[in-house]
DNA sequence: GATGGGGGTTCCCATCATGGGAAGGTCAAG
DNA sequence: CTTGACCTTCCCATGATGGGAACCCCCATC
């Protein structure tokens, strides 16, 4: 009963149609059953799997985490332990970032401070960067979780 | 004098020899000078410039940001507002993103506070995933800044 | 003078999650 | 039967970075 199509099941959850085909590419979900001309349809099941892993997404879980989320969802014994940890290692994750930009912004907050910001060309900010004597700042190659939809470009 | 090889160079300034290559090819940095081997040589000049990238690079800039940063640096007679203005509009991508991470992060905590996390199935977590409904939360396309380096993998 | 090792050079590929778009098949309404 | 909305697959781009192959160069040592 009501199989629906991809693009309603993207309407329907919040996770577009390419994503949809996406996590089905890589494994994340299982294979969509198809409709005689190939066509993908969804139940209602498959559209509260779908709703938990925008959920789980917009917690800033990266794919591979949510994999194991769903696994241990599907499994009605597991033991909450697995999913705590989970959870908590998502949660020093996003600490970690926080703090990294945290330490970006109050920089570039004091330096913006001491920048009169007129028409003089007197500029502490880019005397800063063209300082030479910053820490050599561990190449930080310290890994976090994902964070989606980078790039330029504002509201 | 004194004109190294890229190697050197980014030993001597913290930016690898690959990302140098690849500023160079972008261009963000102009075309280095070239032995008759076809070597790349750096003088002290560029490695102040290099020096500069990396700063910024460590302040969160895009690569977009600091083509501008340079161009205002390589000006003296610029006015101080351009620049200002370049570092408050990232402050505010820093500060838009800490606030969505911090949400995302105190989220998770609450629901890690309230999950035992022992051998018992009950969890918090995991329902809050499965729960129907939460806010469609508009499909974030509010762009940011770069975020160097994700993946998974601890430190 | 040959050899070896540690550089350089270019080029391609992978990451992570996502969107854009082309080319072509399907379906329901007019 | 046409039209238009939708589906399918496949390729490409993003941003900043690393990995690695295949090849060239330079210097020092045997």
């Amino acid at each position: 009963m009501s199989a629906i199509t991809i693009g309603e099941a993207a309407r329907r959850t919040g996770v577009s149609a390419k994503m949809i085909r996406w996590y089905e590419a890589t494994g994340l979900l299982p294979p969509a059953t198809r409709s005689e001309a190939g066509y993908r349809h969804y139940d209602d099941s498959d559209l509260h799997t779908l709703r938990f892993v925008r959920r789980a997404r917009d917690l800033g879980f990266s794919v591979e985490a949510i994999a194991d989320l769903l696994a241990l969802w599907r499994d009605r014994a597991r033991p909450s332990a697995g999913v705590k940890a989970i959870a908590e290692q998502q949660i020093a994750d996003l600490r970690r970032r926080i703090t990294e930009l945290e330490g970006m912004a109050r920089t570039l907050e004091h330096l913006a401070e001491s920048c009169c910001g007129d028409e003089r060309p007197e500029c502490p900010i880019l005397d800063d960067l063209a300082t030479e004597d910053h820490a050599p700042a561990p190449r930080r190659s310290t890994r976090g979780l994902s964070d989606r939809g980078r790039g330029r470009g504002m509201v």
